[in-house]
DNA sequence: CCTCTTGATCTACCATACAAGTCCATACTA
DNA sequence: TAGTATGGACTTGTATGGTAGATCAAGAGG
């Protein structure tokens, strides 16, 4: 509370108990091992990692500002359900976000990124004939991570993580075909097409049209799992 | 963590100490009460405001997801420098997400919300004649709220909060003369005309010329207050 | 003068104990 | 039977003590 101090920065590397829980907790939420509207109990998760309220409670805290979950005072925790309106504000956020990105792609991406997007590509496109679904999942992380740290929007992207959370819950819930598979490769191409002919319009388009397909399937998981909505 | 139960809802109203923390630290920081590099430690505040660390730390960890705070483990908790980089990222972010809501609002807005907006901008009309700061910003708030509201994009409104905090502590190192906060009110107004028109490339013109206006005075302020970027 | 060690003193982190609110089954009452 | 207390078993919220890690200053040794 001081004057400024300049606080000299040296690096550590120690993972906390409250990120690992937090980490181990949102993996477990898009994956849908707790499904919406399941309830949480800081101390029943306390013994099952092994640690003690208290960072389980902060790393609630954190899952809660991103909306994942539900902190309802002297009452419980629950893990959020999925709501069309909500979803609907997810989407729009994220196509905002994203396609500023890549519009500032277009004017300036670095070189050396720009090469290590085509090993992601590659990596996608074999996946996705072999029907490899965790790779395809996290390549497909990896591709948008690096156009927005290409494009020198990495807190951007810190943004992005937290609406995209609540996409790839939901699109855990759709099977993915190869053909759809080999779909999403050919639009992150498109992308990069976009991108490389340094046009913001064409960069736009690509960019929505690919994110607007992940919500495709959403009415027919509503229909199917009324329960997991609210 | 068992079967979702239902969780039956009942309102309570507590006001939670962290929250209140938490408050009362973003809207210390936000007007430069503790300036960017500020040392802050869990212990001191938590005297100064009369509550136990737990809170403060609570507190803290969510006002460094939202960046205005670094807390560096074992080593201390420091409010966030100001970065050109990162506040060319906020700009962006919330360019983005505005015009998205605007946008939106062209599509549907609500006609009881709508009115209000009315109101909200006379408000700031007479404020802007009499050089009245703070109710002016308020209803700055007040209006951009109204907006994201009456489009039914509450979540947004949410995202566009935290990158709206690092801009208003920007603006509250920029003296703002009578001339600028008259410009900030046709701005406004503009944006309502395009909504009420539902036309959305105006709209989303008059949303990204007002946001751009706001960091006009950046480059000064790096200038006269090196020590508060990094 | 420079380098390294050492220990005092900070810090955030974690564990534990306690407080307070909510819910629900049960028993009591009219 | 219907309605209402009541007590206990939850929940999250808060307070506090202890621990490990980081920093820094003083001093020993070169």
């Amino acid at each position: 509370m001081n004057a400024p101090t300049p606080l000299p920065l040296g690096h550590s590397k120690a993972p906390s108990a409250t990120r690992g829980v937090a980490d181990r907790l949102r993996q477990a939420i898009i994956s849908m091992e707790f499904p919406p509207g399941t309830r949480l109990s800081e101390g029943e998760i306390a013994t099952r990692y092994d640690v003690s309220r208290q960072p389980v409670r902060e790393a609630l805290i954190s899952l809660s500002r991103i909306g994942l979950v539900q902190v309802l005072p002297q009452r419980g925790t629950i893990v959020t359900r999925i709501s069309t309106r909500h979803m609907m504000q997810v989407r729009i956020a994220r196509e905002a976000l994203e396609s500023a990105i890549v519009q500032r792609a277009c004017e300036r991406f670095d070189p050396v990124i720009r090469g290590s997007i085509d090993a992601i590509l590659e990596t996608q496109a074999r996946a996705a004939s072999e029907g490899d679904y965790m790779t395809i999942t996290a390549a497909d992380s990896q591709f948008h991570a690096a156009l927005a740290t290409g494009a020198d929007c990495e807190m951007i992207w810190q943004m992005v993580l937290d609406v995209k959370a609540h996409m790839d819950r939901v699109r855990h819930l759709t099977l993915q075909d190869r053909d759809s598979m080999r779909i999403l490769v050919e639009q992150h191409r498109a992308i990069v097409d976009a991108i490389d002919q340094r046009d913001p319009e064409k960069a736009d388009y690509a960019m929505r049209h690919h994110l607007m397909e992940i919500l495709r399937d959403l009415p027919r998981v509503l229909a199917e799992r009324a329960d997991y909505f609210e």
